[in-house]
DNA sequence: GTTATATATGAACATCTGTTCATATGTACT
DNA sequence: AGTACATATGAACAGATGTTCATATATAAC
């Protein structure tokens, strides 16, 4: 947190500031937060756990799912990984991924309740 | 959605495939999702509507909690406004921008949520 | 050992993203 | 009209991101 005691620019309102600047979490909780949903911010990656919400799958299932290379899936399940959004088992010489916990499915809820309401707003598009 | 009758590899599970296939939603769905959480993925845009959960503020004040430029700032409100995450009105000159509904900090509950439970798990970092 | 299969990984590259700087818009006041 | 202030916006540029391609593991079967 950088502590600048006064702003130049004077349409500040003072105490909202340091009353929101107390209530503001730390710089590492905001770069985790942004980690997470940025590692949900991508279509392959929203597909595949989305995917992995019906059950576990394997990478080539995966492939075959979503409609890419099993390239690009692997390196997207490595994001998901290191984030701990997903796990897997191994039986022979097949991976199988699945959701890592719940989390995921809620906020997955949480996000299509927004869109699909954005969309009924403006009714269009 | 590709129709791929037949992959060529041959580790696939059909059924599964299959069942998944029908359940994803479609592409449309699968971009406006990472298109929201994509915004979420910034710790500046995060830290700003962590802001907002507090109470409403000018770009001023937000400048001032985060500490960065005013520029910096209005491009990410606009992009917050896009997505219909921040909503503001006007009081002569200043701009009072807040959330827009309470998705987000369903969202972020979850999130933080995720977050820290990691935190919890790995036990170190 | 070798070969085949399932997946992972590194490098390369084009595209996207966030900030800065300069400039424009909108509102209030004189 | 003009000036000042709050915010928005466009261009530019560095850094991040996602895919492809080639190569490397890991397991199973021979």
């Amino acid at each position: 947190m950088v502590e600048l005691d006064r702003c130049e620019i004077n349409c500040i309102h003072d105490e909202a500031v340091k009353a929101v600047r107390q209530a503001l979490f730390g710089e590492d909780v905001a770069v985790s937060l942004a980690e997470l949903f940025k590692a949900l911010g991508d279509p392959t990656r929203v597909k595949i756990l989305f995917s992995l919400m019906t059950r576990e799958l394997c990478v080539c299932d995966l492939t075959a799912v979503i409609g890419i290379s099993e390239s690009a899936v692997s390196h997207q399940l490595r994001v998901l990984r290191t984030l701990r959004l997903v796990k897997f088992r191994r039986e022979g010489k097949i991976l199988y991924y699945s959701l890592a916990d719940d989390h995921i499915e809620k906020l997955f809820a949480q996000g299509l309740d927004h869109v699909t309401e954005d969309k009924a707003e403006k009714n269009e598009e």
